[in-house]
DNA sequence: TATAAATTTGCAATCGTTACAAATCTGAAA
DNA sequence: TTTCAGATTTGTAACGATTGCAAATTTATA
């Protein structure tokens, strides 16, 4: 989902992870828009405003936030690793022909699973796989 | 889950795929086991028994079983991918300390998603992370 | 037994990610 | 302002999982 956050520099602080100018726009990047990018993806989109900008600083920032529990990672495919600001429990829809993954809410809280009694939940994925409904209209799916 | 079928051979052949000696072998490691191995895993506990066993057959099998729709793959971590010869429904649970990664039911049907109203789902997945029973217990987590 | 097709194998290539050390930047003290 | 230490960024090399590919082997068929 888009997050609303007024000022990226002050969420970082809050943080305590010190806003550079390659942190604020990797954030951005992540928090501005409805895509889950890749490494790549970031890279790429950053490469023209921050021509300096090094692959590792992109691999070290994500890590950096993950850390600080900024970022949570998608993992749909395994040769595909995505980033998403929004760390609140929601789902992951991945369109297999158009490749776009969007978000979903999910309505009911977890139900409490049985066998999981005694464990600690630290983290929550949930994600289905199929066709976007635009990509059946287009394809006749 | 464990799954079980008496005729692993009679179960390929019925899925369209020829029982080779390493189709077999890999199924059953597969299917005959609560773990949920990487290829790694099953090259290593094959290797004895087919001393000629390559890793590419390991990997050539697993994309044929799951085009056949034998297997599901699962993404919990990004650097390791694992297998599952239970293609239903069910949740994952991942305990950050011991690396096990056991199954568990999902009691109530999936609910729907009014944003996905006109998508076509064909895969659903649900992961958990966190410390398990046994750790806890073992660190006082 | 001969031959074609299917399967397996081994190795090289690829790609995403990480390790590491040098370069650069930042902020505080002098 | 200048100097210096620490933090951050960068580029390159290394690594590991996965794939491509062609040769070798096995299996099925005539």
């Amino acid at each position: 989902m888009l997050l609303k956050i007024e000022n990226v520099g002050q969420y970082l602080r809050d943080a305590g992870i010190k806003p550079s100018i390659q942190r604020l726009k990797i954030f951005e990047i992540l928090a501005k828009s409805y895509e889950h990018p890749t490494v790549e993806n970031i890279y790429t989109q950053l490469s023209p405003e921050i021509p300096t900008l090094s692959k590792t600083t992109v691999y070290n920032t994500l890590k950096l936030f993950q850390k600080h529990g900024l970022v949570m990672v998608i993992n749909i495919e395994d040769n595909e690793t995505r980033y998403d600001a929004d760390t609140s429990f929601h789902g992951h829809f991945k369109c297999n022909v158009c490749g776009k993954v969007s978000d979903f809410n999910i309505p009911n809280t977890q139900p409490l699973i049985e066998s999981l009694k005694g464990s600690l939940i630290t983290e929550s994925h949930y994600y289905l796989k199929g066709i976007c409904a635009e990509c059946r209209l287009r394809t006749d799916n």
